[in-house]
DNA sequence: TATATTTGTAAGCAATTACTTACGCAATTA
DNA sequence: TAATTGCGTAAGTAATTGCTTACAAATATA
Protein backbone atom coordinates (compact mmCIF):
# COMPACT_ATOMS: atom_id res chain seq x y z
CA UNK A 1 0.00 0.00 0.00
CA UNK A 2 1.18 3.54 -1.45
CA UNK A 3 1.40 5.50 2.04
CA UNK A 4 3.02 8.94 1.55
CA UNK A 5 2.07 12.50 2.07
CA UNK A 6 0.55 13.58 -1.19
CA UNK A 7 -1.49 10.99 -1.24
CA UNK A 8 -2.31 11.95 2.38
CA UNK A 9 -3.22 15.60 1.86
CA UNK A 10 -5.50 14.24 -1.69
CA UNK A 11 -8.24 13.74 0.65
CA UNK A 12 -10.09 17.02 1.68
CA UNK A 13 -11.34 16.15 5.00
CA UNK A 14 -7.47 15.02 6.15
CA UNK A 15 -6.46 18.49 5.12
CA UNK A 16 -9.14 20.00 7.15
CA UNK A 17 -8.16 17.73 10.10
CA UNK A 18 -4.63 19.37 9.66
CA UNK A 19 -6.10 22.82 9.55
CA UNK A 20 -7.52 21.57 12.53
CA UNK A 21 -4.61 20.37 14.55
CA UNK A 22 -1.96 23.16 13.19
CA UNK A 23 -3.22 25.81 15.70
CA UNK A 24 -3.80 22.86 18.69
CA UNK A 25 -2.95 19.41 18.83
CA UNK A 26 -6.44 17.44 20.11
CA UNK A 27 -8.11 14.46 20.79
CA UNK A 28 -10.03 12.05 18.29
CA UNK A 29 -13.34 13.25 19.40
CA UNK A 30 -12.53 16.98 19.37
CA UNK A 31 -11.68 16.11 15.98
CA UNK A 32 -14.11 13.95 14.84
CA UNK A 33 -17.01 17.04 16.29
CA UNK A 34 -16.07 19.00 13.38
CA UNK A 35 -17.05 16.73 10.68
CA UNK A 36 -20.47 15.08 9.68
CA UNK A 37 -18.70 11.98 9.85
CA UNK A 38 -18.47 8.73 12.53
CA UNK A 39 -15.74 8.92 14.80
CA UNK A 40 -14.36 5.69 13.54
CA UNK A 41 -14.24 7.24 9.63
CA UNK A 42 -12.34 10.21 11.28
CA UNK A 43 -9.82 7.57 13.51
CA UNK A 44 -9.01 5.81 10.10
CA UNK A 45 -8.41 9.10 8.82
CA UNK A 46 -5.77 10.10 11.62
CA UNK A 47 -4.21 6.51 10.74
CA UNK A 48 -3.30 7.28 7.34
CA UNK A 49 -2.05 10.47 8.23
CA UNK A 50 0.16 8.95 11.33
CA UNK A 51 1.46 6.08 8.97
CA UNK A 52 2.52 8.88 6.44
CA UNK A 53 3.94 10.77 9.52
CA UNK A 54 2.43 13.49 9.17
CA UNK A 55 0.56 13.40 11.95
CA UNK A 56 1.73 12.05 15.46
CA UNK A 57 -0.13 10.72 18.72
CA UNK A 58 0.75 11.29 22.65
CA UNK A 59 -1.28 9.75 24.79
CA UNK A 60 -2.54 10.95 27.76
CA UNK A 61 -4.70 8.95 29.96
CA UNK A 62 -7.76 7.54 27.63
CA UNK A 63 -7.23 10.50 24.94
CA UNK A 64 -5.01 10.63 22.00
CA UNK A 65 -4.17 14.08 20.73
CA UNK A 66 -2.51 15.03 17.78
CA UNK A 67 -0.26 17.03 16.77
CA UNK A 68 1.01 17.79 13.11
CA UNK A 69 4.78 17.01 12.43
CA UNK A 70 5.56 20.16 10.14
CA UNK A 71 8.65 18.83 8.94
CA UNK A 72 6.48 16.28 6.66
CA UNK A 73 4.66 19.41 5.56
CA UNK A 74 7.56 20.81 4.59
CA UNK A 75 8.24 17.27 2.18
CA UNK A 76 5.88 19.23 -0.23
CA UNK A 77 6.89 22.34 0.41
CA UNK A 78 9.82 21.36 -1.03
CA UNK A 79 8.75 19.47 -4.02
CA UNK A 80 6.64 22.19 -5.43
CA UNK A 81 9.18 25.34 -4.53
CA UNK A 82 11.17 23.64 -7.08
CA UNK A 83 9.09 24.85 -10.18
CA UNK A 84 8.97 27.97 -8.34
CA UNK A 85 10.95 29.55 -10.67
CA UNK A 86 9.05 28.42 -13.39
CA UNK A 87 5.94 30.51 -12.68
CA UNK A 88 7.62 33.28 -11.13
CA UNK A 89 9.70 33.71 -14.23
CA UNK A 90 6.47 33.22 -15.94
CA UNK A 91 5.16 36.48 -14.36
CA UNK A 92 8.09 38.57 -14.31
CA UNK A 93 8.00 37.99 -18.44
CA UNK A 94 4.43 38.75 -17.89
CA UNK A 95 5.10 42.47 -15.81
CA UNK A 96 7.40 43.47 -18.13
CA UNK A 97 5.57 42.85 -21.38
CA UNK A 98 2.63 44.69 -19.51
CA UNK A 99 5.04 47.44 -18.57
CA UNK A 100 5.93 48.16 -22.03
CA UNK A 101 2.60 48.21 -22.84
CA UNK A 102 1.43 51.22 -20.02
CA UNK B 1 -16.28 13.27 -8.82
CA UNK B 2 -13.63 15.30 -7.32
CA UNK B 3 -10.75 16.55 -9.37
CA UNK B 4 -8.60 19.05 -7.82
CA UNK B 5 -4.81 19.72 -8.13
CA UNK B 6 -4.23 17.82 -4.89
CA UNK B 7 -5.54 14.80 -5.71
CA UNK B 8 -3.76 15.02 -8.90
CA UNK B 9 -0.55 15.21 -7.68
CA UNK B 10 -1.51 12.40 -5.58
CA UNK B 11 -0.25 9.78 -8.02
CA UNK B 12 3.49 9.49 -8.16
CA UNK B 13 3.00 8.93 -12.61
CA UNK B 14 1.85 11.80 -13.04
CA UNK B 15 3.83 13.87 -10.50
CA UNK B 16 6.57 12.42 -12.85
CA UNK B 17 4.90 13.79 -16.13
CA UNK B 18 4.50 17.01 -14.43
CA UNK B 19 8.09 17.11 -14.09
CA UNK B 20 8.72 15.74 -17.30
CA UNK B 21 6.94 18.49 -19.18
CA UNK B 22 7.89 21.36 -17.13
CA UNK B 23 11.08 22.25 -18.41
CA UNK B 24 9.98 21.38 -22.30
CA UNK B 25 6.46 20.67 -23.65
CA UNK B 26 6.03 17.31 -25.21
CA UNK B 27 3.58 15.28 -27.00
CA UNK B 28 1.66 12.53 -25.42
CA UNK B 29 4.18 9.77 -27.20
CA UNK B 30 7.16 11.67 -25.75
CA UNK B 31 5.93 11.18 -22.39
CA UNK B 32 4.51 7.66 -22.58
CA UNK B 33 8.01 6.77 -23.51
CA UNK B 34 9.39 7.44 -20.34
CA UNK B 35 6.85 5.24 -18.69
CA UNK B 36 6.46 1.35 -18.24
CA UNK B 37 2.91 1.67 -18.78
CA UNK B 38 0.86 1.56 -21.90
CA UNK B 39 0.21 4.96 -24.06
CA UNK B 40 -3.22 4.53 -23.15
CA UNK B 41 -2.77 4.90 -19.46
CA UNK B 42 -0.16 7.94 -19.80
CA UNK B 43 -3.39 9.38 -21.83
CA UNK B 44 -5.85 8.78 -18.96
CA UNK B 45 -3.51 10.74 -16.32
CA UNK B 46 -2.99 13.46 -18.84
CA UNK B 47 -6.79 14.17 -18.88
CA UNK B 48 -6.74 13.72 -15.18
CA UNK B 49 -3.78 16.39 -15.59
CA UNK B 50 -6.12 18.93 -17.87
CA UNK B 51 -9.34 18.42 -16.05
CA UNK B 52 -7.42 20.01 -12.97
CA UNK B 53 -6.35 22.34 -14.78
CA UNK B 54 -2.62 21.49 -14.41
CA UNK B 55 -1.82 21.03 -18.06
CA UNK B 56 -2.67 22.30 -20.76
CA UNK B 57 -2.84 21.21 -24.75
CA UNK B 58 -1.71 22.50 -27.48
CA UNK B 59 -3.12 20.58 -31.17
CA UNK B 60 -0.24 20.81 -33.22
CA UNK B 61 -1.12 18.52 -36.47
CA UNK B 62 -1.45 15.32 -34.95
CA UNK B 63 0.66 16.13 -32.14
CA UNK B 64 -0.95 17.09 -28.96
CA UNK B 65 1.64 18.92 -26.64
CA UNK B 66 0.91 18.83 -22.72
CA UNK B 67 2.52 22.27 -20.97
CA UNK B 68 1.98 23.01 -17.32
CA UNK B 69 -0.14 25.60 -16.06
CA UNK B 70 1.99 26.79 -12.76
CA UNK B 71 -0.38 29.13 -11.44
CA UNK B 72 -2.33 25.79 -10.62
CA UNK B 73 0.96 24.35 -8.51
CA UNK B 74 1.22 27.65 -7.13
CA UNK B 75 -2.63 26.46 -5.69
CA UNK B 76 -0.69 24.14 -4.21
CA UNK B 77 2.03 26.35 -2.94
CA UNK B 78 -0.06 28.36 -1.45
CA UNK B 79 -1.45 25.96 0.55
CA UNK B 80 1.20 24.43 2.00
CA UNK B 81 2.93 27.58 2.69
CA UNK B 82 0.60 28.82 5.23
CA UNK B 83 1.70 26.32 7.45
CA UNK B 84 4.98 27.29 7.24
CA UNK B 85 5.35 29.53 10.35
CA UNK B 86 4.37 26.88 12.02
CA UNK B 87 7.43 25.05 11.22
CA UNK B 88 10.09 27.91 10.31
CA UNK B 89 8.89 28.87 14.12
CA UNK B 90 9.58 25.45 15.71
CA UNK B 91 12.87 25.17 14.06
CA UNK B 92 13.95 28.43 15.30
CA UNK B 93 12.99 28.05 18.63
CA UNK B 94 15.01 24.91 18.36
CA UNK B 95 17.84 26.48 17.24
CA UNK B 96 17.78 29.48 20.01
CA UNK B 97 17.68 25.88 22.27
CA UNK B 98 20.92 24.55 20.69
CA UNK B 99 22.76 27.69 21.08
CA UNK B 100 22.13 27.96 24.48
CA UNK B 101 23.79 24.53 24.86
CA UNK B 102 27.01 25.29 23.08
C1' DT C 1 -17.43 -2.12 41.66
C1' DA C 2 -20.54 -0.55 38.06
C1' DT C 3 -20.88 2.82 34.51
C1' DA C 4 -19.45 6.15 31.27
C1' DT C 5 -15.94 7.84 28.10
C1' DT C 6 -12.37 7.56 24.50
C1' DT C 7 -10.71 4.98 21.34
C1' DG C 8 -9.08 1.04 17.77
C1' DT C 9 -10.46 -2.35 14.69
C1' DA C 10 -13.10 -5.74 12.00
C1' DA C 11 -16.43 -6.63 8.41
C1' DG C 12 -19.17 -5.06 4.75
C1' DC C 13 -20.13 -2.14 0.79
C1' DA C 14 -20.42 1.15 -3.06
C1' DA C 15 -17.53 4.13 -5.61
C1' DT C 16 -13.21 5.20 -7.49
C1' DT C 17 -8.59 4.31 -9.28
C1' DA C 18 -5.10 2.65 -12.17
C1' DC C 19 -4.31 -0.11 -15.19
C1' DT C 20 -5.13 -3.36 -19.51
C1' DT C 21 -6.54 -4.66 -24.53
C1' DA C 22 -9.22 -3.51 -28.50
C1' DC C 23 -10.83 -0.37 -31.40
C1' DG C 24 -11.56 3.86 -34.36
C1' DC C 25 -10.41 8.34 -36.18
C1' DA C 26 -7.70 12.10 -38.03
C1' DA C 27 -3.29 13.77 -39.86
C1' DT C 28 0.84 12.66 -42.23
C1' DT C 29 3.79 10.14 -45.38
C1' DA C 30 4.91 6.89 -49.16
C1' DT D 1 -4.80 6.34 -52.43
C1' DA D 2 -2.85 3.15 -49.02
C1' DA D 3 -0.11 2.70 -45.03
C1' DT D 4 1.64 4.72 -40.95
C1' DT D 5 1.59 7.60 -36.90
C1' DG D 6 -0.44 9.90 -32.81
C1' DC D 7 -4.01 9.84 -30.23
C1' DG D 8 -8.85 9.31 -27.50
C1' DT D 9 -12.02 6.25 -25.67
C1' DA D 10 -14.69 2.17 -24.40
C1' DA D 11 -14.99 -2.00 -21.74
C1' DG D 12 -13.16 -4.98 -18.42
C1' DT D 13 -10.73 -5.90 -14.02
C1' DA D 14 -8.28 -6.09 -9.65
C1' DA D 15 -7.07 -3.22 -5.95
C1' DT D 16 -7.93 0.68 -3.12
C1' DT D 17 -10.68 4.21 -0.84
C1' DG D 18 -13.95 6.22 2.18
C1' DC D 19 -17.41 5.37 4.49
C1' DT D 20 -20.77 2.58 7.67
C1' DT D 21 -22.29 -0.35 11.89
C1' DA D 22 -20.91 -3.46 15.53
C1' DC D 23 -17.93 -4.69 18.86
C1' DA D 24 -14.05 -4.83 22.32
C1' DA D 25 -10.54 -2.79 25.27
C1' DA D 26 -8.67 0.48 28.35
C1' DT D 27 -9.08 4.44 31.33
C1' DA D 28 -11.78 7.54 34.29
C1' DT D 29 -15.69 8.58 37.25
C1' DA D 30 -19.75 7.66 40.35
Amino acid sequence: MRRDVFQAIADPTRREIINLIAHKSLNLNAIAENFDMSRPAISQHIKVLTECGLVEITQQGRDRYCSIQFQKLAEVSKWVEQYRTFWTTKLDALEIHLSKET
